[in-house]
DNA sequence: TCTGGGGTCCTGATGCCA
DNA sequence: TCTGTGGCATCAGGACCC
């Protein structure tokens, strides 16, 4: 198989080009201070001198992009905005537009579907494509095809993408980064020793944070380290089956398909807080986010059409430990009521002695509303006027 | 000074059952 | 009747990804 991965580099406000810009942080916060001057004023008609700096925002949010004259000062995604401030108190910070991502995202995806059909989606900004079966996909090693692909993005988007060429879905992806942003970059079987193994092992897709410290304790840090090492050593250090998945990672082996089609596993909603609140003292407060949560969960799932079997709620501390309860019930559903009633229950197996940061719900075990499944499982099964059990929140 | 929200997948403990 | 064993489902936590 030859796989592109293709990546679109997403959010391009002309007038802020050049600048250090930081996008993410709690949307209502960043509204705020948006609107503060800008009522109604589109983001694109905005003076870059004029928009809120990072030293003004206060409280609880992530970055989830920045730009890469940002990305100098030490601050990118995934951090925290108090501390993004310490380091670069002068970047511009701009809300996340979800509505308008989306959009961006279908027609990227669809754009690359008229060229490519076998495609598999991988999240807002990112897909698989085998190209096997593409007319013209090999020549120049895939070139062409990729220049199309960019040039028909940007001409639907405006948007640039990165894409990388090889023989699997794990190689393609760490390619797509050589040469960001608007690159391409192309790596045979044959380049794997030469072009992957001098990298991070963090550049793997599938080793995380944790990972890579326990490599380093074991004094591997490129991939040629793993590569080099023996197979059942690094199984008997990460078990059988991420030991061996490591190991042939380092060596470019990788025989996933581009999957084209899959059936969501769970769905949920969840909150952080503000501030911190607490079970019994902030009880009314928590008990309408809680049934709010719900209400949302139950939306999405008949937005989708689904129901579900297992219901569960995530609770976050004050010292970030989380803890999760669920519990599957006898029918399928995708009612608020119903939904909210499971949850209470898990809510009384976590200790609600200490102060809570965030409150989550989730349904899993998921089927297609109306189906085989569904109803086989809800006909027949007694039909009880269950009262409501008060919980704590209730 | 902290650390969002929406997911997937894996692992280990535990309990039930043949 | 007692004990062992293997398979399976459920539950909790954690790593990882975008």
């Amino acid at each position: 198989m030859d796989a592109f991965f293709a990546s679109v580099e997403l959010l391009r406000y002309p007038q802020l080009k050049g600048l250090p810009v930081v996008i993410g942080g709690g949307r209502r916060k960043v509204d705020e201070m948006l609107r503060e001057r800008f009522e109604g004023v589109p983001l694109s008609k905005i003076p870059p001198d004029a928009f809120p700096l990072l030293k003004d925002y206060v409280g609880r949010g992530v970055i989830t992009t920045a730009t890469y004259p940002a990305r100098q000062f030490g601050v990118g995604s995934a951090m925290g905005m108090m501390k993004a401030a310490k380091l670069a108190p002068h970047a511009i910070v701009l809300p996340v537009d979800f509505d308008e991502v989306r959009r961006l995202s279908r027609t990227f995806k669809s754009v690359i579907r008229e060229i490519a059909p076998v495609v598999e989606d991988r999240g807002i900004d990112e897909v698989y494509i085998d190209f096997t079966d593409v007319p013209g996909g090999q020549r120049e090693g895939g070139r062409v095809l990729a220049r199309l692909i960019q040039k028909s993005i940007f001409e639907a988007t405006q948007l640039t993408c990165s894409i990388g060429v090889a023989p699997n879905k794990l190689i393609a992806k760490m390619a797509s980064e050589f040469n960001k942003p608007n690159g391409i970059s192309i790596v045979y079987e044959d380049d794997v020793q030469k072009q992957i193994w001098p990298l991070p092992v963090r550049k793997i897709n599938g080793i995380g944070p944790k990972s890579e410290v326990k490599l380093h304790k074991l004094h591997l840090h490129t991939i040629g380290d793993i590569a080099k090492s023996d197979r059942e050593w690094l199984v008997d250090n990460f078990g059988q089956s991420y030991g061996a998945w490591m190991h042939d990672a380092a060596w470019g082996r990788d025989d996933r398909p581009v999957v084209t089609e899959s059936e969501p596993v769970s769905m949920s909603r969840e909150t952080t807080f503000e501030r911190d609140l607490h079970a019994v003292r902030d009880r009314a407060e928590l008990g309408a986010i809680f049934t709010d949560l719900c209400v949302r969960v139950a939306e999405d799932l008949q937005r989708k059409g689904y129901v579900g079997k297992t219901i569960g709620i995530k609770l976050r501390y004050d010292d970030f430990k989380t803890a999760t309860r669920d519990l599957t019930i006898e029918q399928f559903t995708d009612d608020a009521k119903t939904i909210r009633r499971a949850a209470g229950q898990c809510l009384k197996r976590v200790d609600l002695s200490r102060r809570l940061r965030l409150l989550g719900v989730r349904v899993g075990k998921l089927a297609k509303s109306g189906s085989e499944e569904h109803l086989a499982a809800n006909v027949g099964a007694v039909l009880r006027a269950e009262e409501p059990t008060p919980d704590l929140f209730s």
